[in-house]
DNA sequence: AAACAGGCCTAAA
DNA sequence: TTTAGGCCTGTT
């Protein structure tokens, strides 16, 4: 990887595997939105961004240490995905997914937001989740302006924490709510040290998310994939499930795929949803 | 209109 | 330990 930076933004270039339609759309975030010309704008860590395709280079708006201190960081651009990919093609199946996903990088998401965000996801479809989830930072976020428009921060567990569920009505997350505010004041009254879990282990990251009412298998595993950065991390929600079911047999677990499952998870589940499955198979 | 959507909880075998 | 039914809400 190699960029220059210009005064208000930085030019990714020599990059591969870096594919903005792919990496946002893929599932794994919810506050990324594209506009008729290609350019996705969003919010992370309180920082609102445009990030766009010129070429083979992708463009990040904002200064040089924005660029080094967060979106780098965040876009995990030192992790070499084509490696990855590759050491990913344990069967035909696998060499298929791989390479229609090329592209979708795992983005190192804020651990909070990632834990409320995929609470909000349980039985709900995507368009709903961005619903919640934007509604969410509109009420109680801090507002950012950027680029002539108002944008919202993701709000902090110390402020969602002093919530009642009924107070997270406008916000139309039903039964989620109370999940929701547990959540929050779990991290706040010190039950749950998210940072510390981050060091820890896979298995003591699982059992402490599954404390959290709201929190089962699936959530905890989005949660240790996409907020703690585990890569080992292997999510199984329905459209897992039937890809699994459909390619593998009953003695399938994920370690075939070896600490990078988390990454494979996610190509699956990508091949998965497209739909292209079926018409090559 | 009834069923479903990227689960989870609780109660009951 | 596994399994059904219910859950907020919005969309089809």
């Amino acid at each position: 990887m190699r960029y220059n930076t210009y005064e208000n933004y930085t030019k990714i270039t020599a990059i591969s595997d870096f594919n903005l339609k792919k990496t946002f759309e893929c599932g794994q975030c919810f506050r990324w939105n594209v506009d008729e010309n290609g350019v996705y704008t969003g919010v992370a860590f309180g920082k609102a961004a445009k990030i766009w395709t010129e070429g083979t280079s992708i463009c990040i708006s904002g200064r040089e240490d924005d660029f080094l201190s967060y979106w780098r960081d965040y876009f995990d651009l030192d992790r070499d995905y084509s490696a990855i990919r590759e050491s990913l093609c344990v069967d035909n199946y696998m060499r298929k997914a791989t390479t229609f996903g090329a592209g979708i990088r795992i983005l190192r998401q804020n651990k909070w937001e990632a834990l409320c965000s995929f609470i909000i996801s349980q039985c709900n479809n995507i368009p709903r989740i961005k619903g919640i989830v934007e509604a969410l930072c509109r009420e109680f976020g801090e507002p950012i302006e950027f680029d002539g428009k108002i944008y919202y921060s993701f709000p902090g567990s110390d402020t969602i924490a002093k919530l009642t569920p009924e107070q997270l009505a406008p916000i139309r997350s039903g039964f989620r709510a109370s999940y929701i505010v547990g959540a929050a004041k779990a991290i706040e009254e010190g039950y749950l040290d998210m940072d510390a879990l981050a060091e820890g282990s896979y298995e003591s990251a699982l059992k402490a998310l599954k404390k959290l009412k709201g929190v089962g298998d699936k959530v905890a595993n989005c949660v240790i994939l996409f907020g703690l950065n585990m890569l080992n991390a292997f999510p199984v929600d329905v459209w897992m499930k039937r890809t699994i079911s459909e390619h593998y047999d009953k003695s399938f677990t994920p370690d075939v795929f070896g600490e990078y499952a988390g990454i494979a998870q996610q190509y699956m589940f990508y091949y998965a949803r497209s739909g292209q499955e079926e018409i090559g198979a």
